[in-house]
RNA sequence: GGUGAGAUACUCAAGUGGCCAACGAGGGCAGACUGUAAAUCUGCUGGUUUUUACCUUCGAAGGUUCGAAUCCUUCUCUCACCA
């Protein structure tokens, strides 16, 4: 069995904020004596089809619960996704297609799964209970909550303050998303940090409907993107998508800043708290080089997304490549006429955007083929087969015929 | 609705008739050094094999001029103040 001291100082590791903290430890005592499981909400919103390791953060810490007793309420928000959740963009939302919908929740299930215990989670849709609620259901729900609260939501005030429109339906957002914690009867609900205003709204509502409990609240920190700096999105392309090749996993990972990587560490490692404090000390002590402890990051994120042998393949794979200054195995050939100008070849390929690129490229040395630099940007290709590489990472093999 | 300010490359931001493919900073890419870390130094950062040249670009469309990012006209959009 677990020792409840433990467990609590992993469930807080990175946390940004937990609301009843001691509700918390009696769930998890409760737990350990009677043999008691609880609910566990996580509700996502199935608007765009493929998830980074910044959205893991959060399903990383309901997974810590699957440990100790929680059983997963894996929300589908495919009625909410329909209003769309006003967080962060200061317009109105376009509502999607319910089509749309079902289709990117199917690829969130299957990523999602290689992070949670399948046997310990509960799928469900709020489309299946707020279908029901019907109008005077909503008028109800509504009553619950005042104009002037909704309006203390950093994102609703700074928008009524600068005149920007703010659709009613936004302001039902909340309550629907509230109101699913009623009706799953939920005890803890994770979520972002910017999911604050609507994780209180679920405690609130729970407290309004007298189901007789409210929600334990735990909200995750924003993951940085690859540069250390910016928060991981698509747009910045700082990410790391859960659908990565191996290869290009281990490689983004290990491409991480020494200090980022202990941010990672804290919330994306399955490791336990206290393995990672005596992983930090020993590599502060030089007993294990940082680069060791990065690579150890990097084989297990990618092991969770893919398997352990791939993993084993892609470091395999990037030692070669970069630590002996190989060639990787798998590179792609093209076949050039002969002849062809070297510029125009690799423009061809797709290894350069322009000739104008390609020229500055091979001026600075960054162009090798064959390992060896070019030196001669008018080159022409004769017949035969090259391995011709650009900087660090791309890689083509030639043939010219 | 009224008045004023503005729109320049990935972002910020100089440039107010020719020296402008357009200063500078950030970012990015590449080279050296390394652990594809950080820090540092260096080069590049519109396109085209006419490469000390040519072509396209400074919100859009017209115009003035030998010559326009720069001047004029109209339009579109953004911001600030007032109502």
């Amino acid at each position: 069995m677990f020792n409840i001291e433990d467990a609590l100082n992993d469930i807080k590791r990175a946390t940004a904020e937990i609301i009843d903290e001691k509700r918390l430890e009696k769930l998890l005592k409760d737990y350990k004596e009677n043999g008691k499981n609880y609910f566990v909400k996580v509700g996502f919103d199935p608007t765009s089809p493929d998830i980074h390791l910044g959205h893991t953060v959060v399903l990383q810490k309901v997974a810590l619960f699957q440990k100790y007793g929680g059983i997963v309420q894996l929300l589908v928000g495919d009625f909410t996704a329909m209003i769309g959740d006003p967080t962060g963009k200061n317009v109105m939302r376009k509502p999607l297609k319910k089509e749309d919908v079902l289709k990117n929740a199917l690829t969130y299930q299957e990523q999602v799964f290689k992070i949670l215990d399948r046997e310990k989670t509960i799928v469900v849709h709020n489309s299946q209970w707020l279908n029901d609620l019907g109008s005077s259901g909503i008028i109800s729900l509504c009553m619950n909550q005042t104009v002037a609260r909704m309006l203390e939501r950093d994102d609703f005030e700074k928008r009524y303050k600068s005149k920007t429109p703010i659709a009613i339906s936004e302001f039902i957002y909340p309550l629907l998303q509230g109101y699913d914690s009623v009706h799953l009867k939920s005890d803890i609900e994770l979520g972002g940090t910017d999911q604050k205003f609507n994780l209180h709204m679920g405690r609130q509502l729970q407290k309004a409907y007298d189901i007789g409990k409210e929600q334990v609240l735990i909200m995750m920190p924003i993951l940085e993107g690859l540069d250390g700096v910016a928060k991981m999105s698509k747009s910045l392309k700082n990410y790391i998508g859960v659908n990565d090749s191996p290869k290009d996993m281990y490689a983004k990972i290990l491409s991480i800043s020494d200090e980022i990587m202990w941010r990672y560490y804290d919330l994306l490692s399955s490791l336990s708290t206290k393995e990672i404090e005596e992983l930090k000390q020993k590599v502060s002590s030089g007993n294990i080089h940082p680069k060791i402890a990065k690579e150890n990051l990097a084989l297990e994120i990618t092991t969770r997304f893919s398997s352990k042998e791939e993993a084993r393949k892609a470091k395999d794979e990037f030692d070669n490549v970069f630590s002996k200054n190989a060639i990787p195995n798998d590179i792609k050939t093209f076949e050039v006429e002969s002849g062809s100008w070297i510029a125009k070849a690799l423009v061809d390929i797709g290894l350069e955007n322009s000739t104008s690129q390609a020229r500055r490229d091979i001026k600075q040395g960054a162009v090798k083929i064959d390992s060896q630099k070019l030196q001669d940007e008018q080159l022409k290709l004769t017949s035969g087969e090259y391995v011709i590489q650009i900087g660090k990472r791309k890689f083509a093999k030639l043939k010219v015929g």
